[in-house]
DNA sequence: ACCTGGCACTCGGTAGGATCGAGTGCCAAT
DNA sequence: ATTGGCACTCGATCCTACCGAGTGCCAGGT
């Protein structure tokens, strides 16, 4: 592909732009360890390279930038040879962290993105694992006192659905009483505890009709509000994407996508269906309002083989190894920490 | 305070200088309605203005900008004189909003953050009623399959609390069964049901250790979560705010505030505390980081008393009248909307 | 055949200077 | 007390000159 020269070359300037955020010139490249080679060698080689699509030159005479696809062989190299580390500050951070963390799983989730976030100084995404995989402990139906009734679901991973729905009404156009609603949520809890998300069935009828309705409509509401598709998002540190850019109509930009969850959890579950764990650019994630950012995901193993989400969004230009690093050591001890309840 | 002519040039400053962002001059004044006078005139009061701390100049032989005090005087003769009102496109998507709104009472409020950031262009905030007043419907506990179980809890205003816990462990150091936790279930719910969420009081003691021990740390959990101190806070539109300042310093720190949920909680709750609707600048808020921004804050009364809260935050320069017509109508309807259920 | 030092050239960025014009402050006249 | 007039200020804009980092290319050296 690229002679060892090249890649050496390549290399040095992803590294010294991704520091300095200027356009690197020869002699930057020929000083820098691991090129040995005169500027003028530099030069020819830095040409080709931009005829090759790796480099481009802002303009006439400045020295060059990496491309999406110079910053894509970069990581790709990088990934053969054995990512970064944490400074030993951020890797002390991680484990206080999670010996500390305790608690709802959400809020767990959310201060997760933060950590994150602040090991990158980049935005930080946490997904929740989708909850299809595990298994009803416990439903129930209770009353709210006007025509409505929730539907409460606990499920074995510590998460809580719940759903509100109206309560059929009589004849007489009161709604049903206490003892209908008692009635649906024990048979509710009879079928339902145990089994998993993905595969409710059917409640077979009771004989009475108020309770079949119920028993109906919230079996509607469990099974309506599912599309959501995956668990909640839990972005940190949205205000650090303003560093990232200067211009501040693309921060609005950046952080317009960021509000709209759907293409979030979208786009970092299409990654991993990719099998990719870094998107350097609108090329490679496809949303064109993201140009100049790269999005790095891993998937959170728990137990059960339901998989959660991290990721952080970045500018293209940012620290691939040290951001591989802090995703991987964060991916995984959320795993093991998710997997101990 | 002011003579008549005074205050109508400062609002005259004002509202220019909201729609055009620039500093305003004598003449501009004069040619608009409302003011009965020359430039000179103008440029005299003008300066006395100044001298007064309402208006201040950028630089020498510049135009006019409204200080904080300014755009006080400002909302304040706009109280008095009737708020403005939305236009009719405004007018229909609120109504349609809430004729459509449905569902969670979290998904509203987090769709109706997003509303009012759309009617005002300014990024907006929900905080969700606290349930502090609101009373128990039903009360349980559910063991997870580990050492964990979950104590879940459904208020009358259709909330859900959850709160993790550790199982006691019995002598041989396996955690306790199916039977302690269903005993100390019904046990919570007979004495919890129907009580509010301030005056839980005490679960007299069943005779039995582990059951007691399992319904101890459930209701240290219960209680303890508790101080979170009202309900979660949705942040609608934050990107918004990237068009308010064009400095990214400044979007970078405000941001950075509207991620502390506490701060932005105890900022609200503070303004209506002190009976404010509109605070302007850091003098009035108290937020240094947030010098230049302005905030809007309307109750939210629903049944029971129980308030939730809303607001705007956007730059000093905000078109007042709209916005505070965007919050009252708003607040108002969805006060209404929670209150039916 | 490949490197490398040297050299002319390019072009963005910065600094200095001239000009423009919106706006002010002040004064004298009404 | 108000107003027209006038000199003055000062940011914004434009132009020019200049600097310097960087390039491309060539000719000589290994």
């Amino acid at each position: 592909m690229l002679d060892d020269r090249k890649a050496a070359i390549l290399r040095a300037v992803v590294e010294e732009y991704i520091e300095t955020a200027q356009p690197v010139g020869s002699q930057h490249v020929a000083r820098s360890r691991g090129v040995q080679a005169s500027s003028a060698t530099v030069r020819n080689e830095m040409s080709v390279l931009e005829r090759d699509g790796y480099l481009v030159q802002p303009h006439t005479s400045a020295g060059r930038i990496p491309t999406d696809k110079g910053y894509r062989f970069f990581v790709d190299s990088l990934h053969g040879w054995g990512a970064g580390q944490l400074n030993p500050g951020q890797r002390a951070e991680v484990k206080s962290f999670f010996t500390k963390a305790h608690g709802e799983l959400e809020h767990m989730l959310s201060e997760t993105s933060q950590l994150l976030s602040r090991l990158t100084d980049h935005t930080a995404v946490v997904i929740a694992p989708p909850h299809e995989a595990a298994s009803i402990r416990s439903v129930q139906v209770v009353g709210l006192g006007g025509r409505t009734a929730l539907v409460v679901a606990v499920l074995s991973n510590g998460s809580v659905e719940k759903r509100t729905l109206e309560l059929p009404v009589r004849d007489d156009g009161t709604p049903v009483g206490d003892g209908v609603v008692a009635a649906a949520s024990t048979r509710l809890a009879g079928h339902l505890t145990g089994r998993t998300v993905a595969q409710l069935g059917e409640v077979p009828s009771t004989g009475e009709a108020m309770v079949d309705a119920l028993l109906a409509s919230s079996m509607r509401a469990l099974t309506g509000g599912q599309d959501e598709e995956g668990g909640a998002v839990f972005v940190g540190g949205a205000s650090r994407m303003a560093n990232a850019f200067d211009a501040v109509a693309t921060v609005r930009q950046v952080l317009g996508i960021l509000e709209e969850q759907f293409v979030v959890v979208t786009l970092l579950r299409d990654l991993l269906d990719r099998g990719l764990t870094v998107a350097i650019g609108a090329d490679e994630h496809g949303l064109t309002p993201l140009a100049g950012c790269s999005v790095l995901v891993a998937p959170v193993r728990g137990a059960d083989g339901q998989t959660g989400t991290i990721g952080i969004l970045g500018p293209t230009r940012m620290n691939y190894p040290q951001a591989l690093a802090a995703v991987a050591v964060v991916s995984q001890r959320l795993g093991r920490r998710i997997e101990e309840g």
